[in-house]
DNA sequence: CCCTTATTGATAATGGTTCTCATTATCAAT
DNA sequence: ATTGATAATGAGAACCATTATCAATAAGGG
């Protein structure tokens, strides 16, 4: 059986979705299923160069647009200056949903699911009646709070 | 009297923070002021610019920095590629709290207040919890939905 | 009015992201 | 397995929003 990944459900996808199912791609999603971190493009570049050398830095901005697209992956601004890519919420939970506290000042990042819940609840209601109102097709939120570390506190 | 521009109180503001008074920070944030759109910083420049001809794309970008940091005025990224200001909550109601509805289709963007009372008082719970969780001092949220806008919707 | 120094405008530099294009790889049909 | 249509790729150039530089200017305390 050798190594369990389980690849059958993303290929699926992309074939689904008209794309060709390429090693980059396949390495891309990985890099950022074995994750817990923010990656930006660069980051997931050098990450996936040590296994496949040739890989470029296009194609992996190329394969994070469409997995943003396909809904596989979420693409975040914390006000660094670059985008930040995250595995979005899996069925089979390597990654499940969640919200972001930005510390202004270092940038760190801090995910919480401690109160989402309550906030999922409330979303649910208030995604409905703006859906109604203005006749809008939602498809995601984001909730981020933004405020000063503990460690840049003491300071 | 001629006219009435509620000028002392940001002035103030800005000398109580070190910083001087000048014609370019008066008509930025006067620009701001006056719109309820989502001004990028070339919106602003060009729009500052008819009265104030010799300002530079420069002043514009530190001057919004420092209202930023301020907290006169909020930044955001609605996926675009490039940064869109909009005036904070202030006191005398030229501007007031709300949240965005954003088409990922043509950026278009909507602000919405419904709902929002709910959402505020979630929020503050939330926010008290977190704090306390991550001993963070919270100083801001955002909250934003994603989809596709009725014009959109209709291809 | 003077002096110190923050601010400014013009412009170059930076850096993340996108585009171009010749080459290569995928995969459905044979 | 072979072929052919064409999607995907890598290298590098191009793009463009934002920042940094620096000499000239203007704010404001005395
Ligand atoms: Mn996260
Ligand atoms: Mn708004
Ligand atoms: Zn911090
Ligand atoms: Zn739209």
């Amino acid at each position: 059986m050798g190594r369990c990944r389980g690849n059958a459900w993303w290929q699926g996808r992309f074939r689904g979705c008209g794309y060709r199912v390429t090693a980059g791609r396949e390495i891309i999603l990985d890099a950022l299923t074995k994750t817990d971190k923010h990656l930006s493009a660069e980051d997931i570049y050098l990450s996936v160069k040590k296994a496949c050398p040739g890989i470029g830095l296009a194609t992996v901005y190329r394969t994070l647009e469409i997995l943003v697209e396909m809904g596989l992956v979420l693409k975040f601004d914390f006000g660094d200056g670059r985008a930040r890519y995250e595995l979005a919420e899996s069925p089979d939970k390597r990654a499940n949903h969640h919200h972001h506290l930005i510390c202004t000042s270092c940038k760190r990042v801090i995910d919480y699911t401690d109160f989402i819940e309550d906030e999922v609840e409330l979303l649910r209601k208030t995604e409905k009646g703006l859906s109604a109102k203005y006749n809008f097709d939602i498809k995601n939120h984001v909730i981020q709070f933004y405020g000063i570390c503990e460690k840049c506190r003491r300071k």
